[in-house]
RNA sequence: UGGGGAGUCGCCAAGUUGGUCAAGGCACCGGAUUUUGAUUCCGGCAUGCGAGGGUUCGAAUCCUUCCUCCCCAG
């Protein structure tokens, strides 16, 4: 509310396209901008996937066409400790974590502010697509873009982290970004849209696993019990995936492709169910861990809320109740079947734009 | 070894009155989408039909020899 016209804004910059444009616009709002690049992953600093250094150089360019300071920080050691290490346990209790809902709650939005205010900040910016509204609490938004929106990212965000948070590219398309970019010669206007786990990038995923988790070989079977191949470890396959089975034709089979339906640890066996369509594929019911409430408690009883079990899956409508039993345990009934809720993905709750919070998937409680 | 059946792309599988006949699916590979992992979408993927020989203007489809596998007898 009380925010100074001219603010001293720190500015995550990652060397895209959407960072930079964030940066431009703040500076155009006539802030003082600093630009700070973050270099969190440094493992495999002389493979061909690391683009780390090529980033650092486009995010100078942009700094210096925006007009703004550059400097470059490293939490390596904190995305190791806080993301990269949860990473790993999660994958090897059988589950599919999603590092970049931590990557913005303890570093971009806890070591990155952190060192922000360190440097007399009076808020940070970041090129997230998605959006604050600061009143007497405040609230996430879905950014305007709905098809680019990141609030799924953010829901684990503190009223501590999301209070000095600015989000420029709120209410733009990404077509306008980049527009703005090419307008005012910011030299990534045209750059590929970084994918992958952040700061890490993308790689073959498995062979990537492979380097930290063992592989643990196993049979893969039908709901049935037929044998049909063997898996390379539990940890390199996820709930719904389809690549990677290496399943063909199978006699009398239908010709549809075949899905992980189910990860079985207790005998090292990934249950495979074929087409997309499968029952076993489908949940009404998911239960939930861990909440976390932007606004500090939960939603009213009766609100109409809707949840994201997936990044870029649709909100569904459901009703969600406490456990009776267990104080960190609720549950969410959908009014339509989910395909493959995933224990370790986060199912993210929306009451209409605004991005209430979210909770850790975990396996399915007979209760 | 006696009788019967079968051998078409990594897998499943069309095609066997000889002439666009080498379908389709799965897998796999590549690309698009995507700040997780997935999903999804688009594209690629058998000069060759177990091997050799023959008939024919022309054969995966006919003849023949051989090889392999399966089933029933043993």
């Amino acid at each position: 509310m009380s925010q100074k016209l001219h603010q001293r804004i720190i500015v995550g910059l990652s060397g895209g396209v959407d960072s930079s444009v964030a940066a431009w616009l703040l500076k155009q709002e006539g802030h003082e901008v600093v630009g700070v690049f973050m270099k969190n992953w440094e493992d495999d600093d002389t493979d061909l996937y690391c683009s780390s250094r090529q980033d650092l150089i486009d995010a100078a360019a942009c700094a210096d066409v925006i007009g703004i300071e550059l400097e470059a920080v490293n939490f390596s050691a904190e995305y190791k400790e806080r993301v990269f290490a949860h990473f790993l346990t999660e994958y090897e209790a059988g589950r599919t974590p999603n590092p970049d809902v931590l990557c913005n709650s303890e570093i971009k939005f806890r070591a990155f502010l952190d060192h922000a205010m360190q440097l007399g900040a009076d808020a940070i910016a970041t090129g997230h697509y998605a959006g604050v509204e600061h009143g007497a609490f405040t609230r996430l938004k879905k950014a305007r873009d709905l098809s680019k929106d990141q609030s799924y990212f953010l829901h684990r965000l503190t009223q501590a982290q999301l209070k000095p948070a600015r989000f420029p590219l709120a209410t733009l398309k990404k077509s306008d970004v980049r527009a703005l970019a090419k307008t005012h010669h910011i030299p990534t206007w045209q750059k590929k849209d970084s994918t992958g786990i952040c700061f890490i990038g993308e790689r073959p995923f498995r062979e990537f696993l492979s380097r930290y988790l063992p592989k643990t070989p196993g049979n893969i079977v039908t709901p049935e019990g037929a044998i049909l191949g063997t898996h390379q470890g539990l940890a390199y396959y996820t709930l719904g995936q389809r690549q990677g089975l290496g399943i063909g034709g199978v006699k009398n089979a239908h010709e549809t492709p075949w899905f992980v339906a189910q990860k079985r640890l207790a005998d090292n066996t990934l249950v495979v169910a074929q087409g997309h369509d499968h029952p076993l594929l489908y949940q009404s019911t998911v239960w939930i861990r861990a909440l976390h409430w932007i606004a500090g408690a939960p939603p009213e009883g009766g609100s109409a809320i809707s949840a994201k079990l997936r990044y870029r899956m649709p909100d569904a409508p459901c009703r969600l109740t406490p456990d009776a039993h267990d104080a960190d345990l609720w549950k969410a009934q959908f009014d339509t079947p989910q395909w493959t809720p995933t224990p370790g993905q986060y199912a993210v709750f929306y009451e209409g734009e605004t991005c209430l919070g979210g909770g850790v998937i975990v396996d399915n409680i007979t209760r």
